[in-house]
DNA sequence: CTCAGATCCTGTGCGC
DNA sequence: TGCGCACAGGATCTGA
């Protein structure tokens, strides 16, 4: 379940191996992804070249000769680089084959992806036209956070899992930031102070930036070999932790839905 | 504009 | 051991 540093880890493993590359020919052997893949993908891409890679909230984006990919990796999608000999794995739904030999494998189980070719640049899209600032950059701040929770009655965690409000912050870090800013997740997002706002984009950007370290180390070759991802989660302090006595206080976590999505959090610490 | 709920899909892990 | 089922998850879409 890539969440953004999985993302992160991901464009910065596959740049070296893709920028440069010349694609040769484009198998799709299943097209029905979260949105159809395009039915003329390889006419679209024989030929092109992979100018540059870059990152959009959770979308990774191919910069080509002819256009552009964009690629969502969903819950369970997997780009693996591998070369042409070796046997195609269940799931493998696209396949891009270099000139040189070496291919770019998509690996989806759960089809919640996207691998899409548009002419025109993906920020524009309308996927991404509407994103709210990237969750590391300055733009977004206490002062943003707060504009935008003021007219807010959802609960804070969904407010910060909306993409329109910041992007690329997924149930795990979600749940992870809460709880270390002390905020409780259920709490209407209009009630947040400007210093809880504050306190949760911080917590939001060190637990990012330290998963995104960790996935450096713990994910290096995972892009180019059979490693499975162990995001950060020996660090995880509230999720998939419930019942279990909270680190700081002691008292059992309580779990709770917020948006559709399980939530963990500690009734004591978290107000 | 906000927000609740349905939806896509398959591997995993549980109870029986 | 095997079957059936609930569940997990991101993001979009619909309808209120």
């Amino acid at each position: 379940m890539p969440e953004l540093p999985e993302v992160e880890t991901a464009l910065q493993g596959l740049k070296p191996a893709l920028e440069g590359q010349t694609i040769k020919q484009v198998r799709v052997h299943n097209f029905n992804l979260r949105r159809p893949v395009n039915s003329d993908l390889n006419v679209r891409l024989s030929g092109a070249k992979i100018i540059g890679l870059s990152r959009r909230a959770k979308y990774l984006i191919l910069e080509l000769s002819q256009g552009y990919l964009l690629i969502h990796l969903g819950m369970s999608g997997h780009l693996h680089i591998t070369t042409e000999h070796k046997q195609r794995q269940k799931h493998d739904h696209i396949e891009l084959i270099f000139t040189n030999g070496s291919v770019l494998r998509y690996n989806d189980p759960r089809r919640f992806g996207l691998f899409l070719w548009m002419h025109t640049p993906p920020e524009q899209h309308r996927l991404l036209k509407d994103s709210g600032p990237e969750p590391l950059s300055n733009d977004f701040n206490g002062t943003y956070l707060w504009s935008q929770c003021r007219r807010r009655n959802a609960p804070i965690k969904q407010a910060i899992m909306n993409n329109r409000v910041v992007v690329g912050v997924g149930n795990i870090y979600a749940t992870e930031s809460l709880f270390a800013a002390g905020i409780n997740p259920n709490k209407a997002a209009k009630k947040l102070t400007q210093k809880a706002c504050r306190e949760l984009v911080d917590a939001i950007k060190s637990i990012l930036t330290l998963a995104i370290n960790q996935g450096g180390t713990t994910l290096k070759d995972f892009y180019s070999s059979d490693g499975k991802p162990g995001y950060f989660s020996q660090s995880l302090a509230v999720y998939g932790r419930h019942g279990k006595a909270c680190y700081q206080c002691n008292q059992g976590l309580i779990t709770c839905t917020i948006g559709q999505r399980n939530t963990v959090y500690c009734n004591h610490c978290q107000q």
